[in-house]
DNA sequence: TTGATAATGAAAATCATTTTCAATAAGGTT
DNA sequence: AACCTTATTGAAAATGATTTTCATTATCAA
């Protein structure tokens, strides 16, 4: 029985991999925020579900969607990654971020974003071709100094 | 004697930093290369300058430079964070990245970022304004699958 | 020249992530 | 429905980049 369910399994399925409860488990936390969260976050949220899940099998499974390309995965610069659905319903539309270096706090924005939309479709097409590289996604982080640490120094 | 010397060491008093022996040959090594460093390959080269400068001071000084916008670090997603100046004489033009997620190679290209340069200006503008935050510089990234990982496929 | 203190280096500590390996489970095949 | 191959898993140990600690040194304003 091949290609059933939802599209994520789909794809899991197209390259091979097996649709297995932890999966399925960290899929559904995923779906269900609309946050940037870490591996551990993740973690904490998936015993909760299911105790018998270990911290390594998230580890595995997130580095493998973000393979298949339905995971983002972002380094803020704070030591550890953090995960998104790559295409979330329940999501505020595509977004980015300012970063402020010295407190590693997080902005999300969405201004511009439509602006952007036809540059970054035109860009993305030239350079997968280019290189002949499929493209899942991109990100765009401002870094800078916030308000509060402005105010600080 | 206030604001001598290059912009960086301005910058430095600027914030009230000293300007060291060790965070100037860290500013030599970036000026003298186009490549994005990590902490361990910018202290080998620090090390060869001068056999004094240990590790811990090498970290330091790339947060420190962060912090007061004269370097950038990016973090492609293999653990180590690399450095870059952000403003390089002798480093090619502005250029951002296709990462690959599979075998995590960084493919550089400039291509598109004179069209993406007023819509960047403006955005940077905008955003800055309404979340009253310093901009320092931004950082564009693509992520997909690279040619050679395709094939493995 | 001097004094206050920012900056440094070495070693130890931290902590996110990866590796190892034996046990388990997914899913195609009888 | 039982079976087999092998992908997947969890626990524990290992890894490795980065940070912290702390006593010493060097910067720079006075």
């Amino acid at each position: 029985m091949r290609n059933r369910g939802p599209l994520w399994q789909k794809r899991l399925d197209d390259f091979g991999f097996r649709s297995t409860m932890p999966r399925k488990v960290i899929m559904d936390i995923l779906r269900q925020t609309m946050e940037h969260l870490s591996a551990e976050d993740i973690y904490l949220k998936a015993v909760n579900m299911n105790p018998s899940i270990g911290l390594t099998t998230v580890y595995r499974t997130l580095d493998l969607f973000c393979q298949i390309g339905v995971v983002q995965r972002f380094d803020f610069g704070d030591g550890k990654a953090r995960y998104e659905l790559i295409s979330n319903p329940n999501k505020k539309e595509h977004h980015h971020h300012l970063v402020c270096v010295k407190c590693r706090n997080i902005i999300d924005y969405s201004d511009f974003v439509h602006e952007e939309q036809e540059l970054m479709d035109k860009t993305e097409q030239s350079l997968s071709q280019k290189h002949n590289f499929d493209i899942f996604h991109h990100i765009i982080h401002f870094y800078g100094i916030c308000k509060d640490c402005k105010g600080a120094a």
